[in-house]
DNA sequence: TTGACAGCGTTCGCAAAGCGAACATTGATG
DNA sequence: CATCAATGTTCGCTTTGCGAACGCTGTCAA
């Protein structure tokens, strides 16, 4: 009996299900039932039960009781990644250095699925704490510098039908909420080769951002993010000449060529 | 012709297996084919190349040519695990501010599956720049600190268990090869409360690692590492008290406790 | 040049793997 | 205590995906 939509004999129809229960755990969600997870994933409990079981005899999650959460070792998974691009050699250093010069802390991120996701990121002593993101998190598209600048990475009508499909939710009063308002802001960063954002995510902190990549690549950009200061102009200035200088280093170094 | 060994039915094979795929990038290796693929992870070309297109849909893998890799969204994956157990609020910080005091490189880690996994490292700059390890890399388990004082959180029968199911390459001159002398050293860190190695993984740079679990729970240390200097002992005195500390504030966070 | 060969990616018939309706089991609510 | 809702688990039927077999490409020796 088969239907016209014809599954493709050469996906794994089981596997790629098993990988949705475990991107299932991304948000911040520590650990979650069996029926949270068939309902997270769309699936049915049956189906969301034989592919928790395999993650925990695979070593992936953990049971306790009723209740699931991973194990750190689906950082090796992560670990593979940042080892064949040379992250540790070619990106950490020279995140760490500008951070030092800059007293801020630097993340370069991408986008994934319409959300920014952290690639990696540098800390500085006596920096500001944030939320506490790390290299792996997702953070919004449409509120924080890094998104903006993603966007203007891409050519404009393909930011225009990436940022449709994503929500908007309203993080702080300054947010924007309207589309087309947001997506002026986006031309605003492609034509001047920066992104600023205030407030619209985090009351109070403002949020910079640069391209990383090289115009036509994948878009990778570097940002930070400080409490608004006494003279936001001369902040913004050498932050975005310390994330230049940052930027240029990693293109010279290719580090992040092929991503 | 179903055989005595029954297959556990709550266990879907199709998804071990292509985990087993994507597992078998946490090597230095970049990117791979097929068949190279499937004598890895030790299936048949015709699964690994199921599994491996399965994971290019779903956007782990990218395809070029007939060249696979890692792409950034395997980040996605550890990044849960980060947010969900606080690591960028109670690890990171942690290891930054220690690291920043000490001047070195701090690195937090467990076992996994009979190799050292690396959970964090502080994003300090400094000057000695190692192999280039990142968070979720996988270092041995016998020659390094981290890893005799990972053993050495074990019960002693266990820890040699561990030690006989792992291979011993001779990474230096310096490395023991002898299980039973590696066994001793890793008694006597047990006993000591910290583990110092020198040259038996790079020549020239010594280890320091001390516990941070509390006894009984799964062993995780932290440890870092440097170029001999002058002064060994009061190079060693220095770090292992930094080390200390920043263990006893790691424990006192309880960011550690449920891994 | 040509034949043999080794290694690769891909196909297809048949066995077995896993989907989900249905069944237990738990625990909250009137 | 009965009712109900929500969770975890089982099993028959169908679909999935296993792997022998195939075709293709590049390499070597005759």
């Amino acid at each position: 009996m088969m239907t016209a939509a014809d599954q493709d004999r050469n996906i794994s129809s089981s596997f790629a299900k098993g990988l949705a229960v475990l991107a299932v755990f991304d948000a911040e969600t520590p650990c979650m039932t069996l029926a949270e997870i068939a309902r997270r994933s769309g699936q049915d409990r049956a189906t969301a039960r034989r592919g928790a079981l395999t993650l925990v005899q695979a070593g992936y999650l953990r049971q306790d009781g009723r209740m699931l959460s991973l194990t750190p070792r689906v950082l090796a998974l992560a670990g593979g990644f940042l080892q064949a691009n040379q992250f540790g050699r070619r990106v950490q250093p020279v995140l760490n250095r500008h951070a030092q010069q800059m007293e801020i802390e630097v993340t370069l991120a991408m986008l994934d699925q319409g959300r920014v996701l952290l690639l990696a990121q540098s800390t500085v002593e006596h920096g500001h704490i944030t939320y506490g993101f790390t290299a792996g998190s997702h953070i919004p598209l449409a509120h924080t510098s890094l998104g903006r600048m993603l966007l203007a990475g891409l050519p404009a009508e393909e930011a225009a039908k990436v940022l449709a499909e994503t929500d908007l939710p309203r993080h702080t009063e300054a947010s924007l909420t309207d589309p087309a308002a947001i997506l002026e802001r986006v031309a605003q960063a492609r034509e001047q080769g920066y992104c600023l954002t205030d407030s619209e995510f985090e009351s109070g902190i403002t949020g910079y951002a640069v391209p990383v990549s090289r115009p036509g690549q994948t878009p990778i950009v570097a940002g930070c993010s400080a409490p608004r200061g006494q003279q936001p102009e001369a902040d913004a200035e050498r932050l975005l000449r310390g994330l230049q200088l940052c930027a240029a280093e990693l293109r010279h170094a290719e580090a992040v060529d092929h991503l």
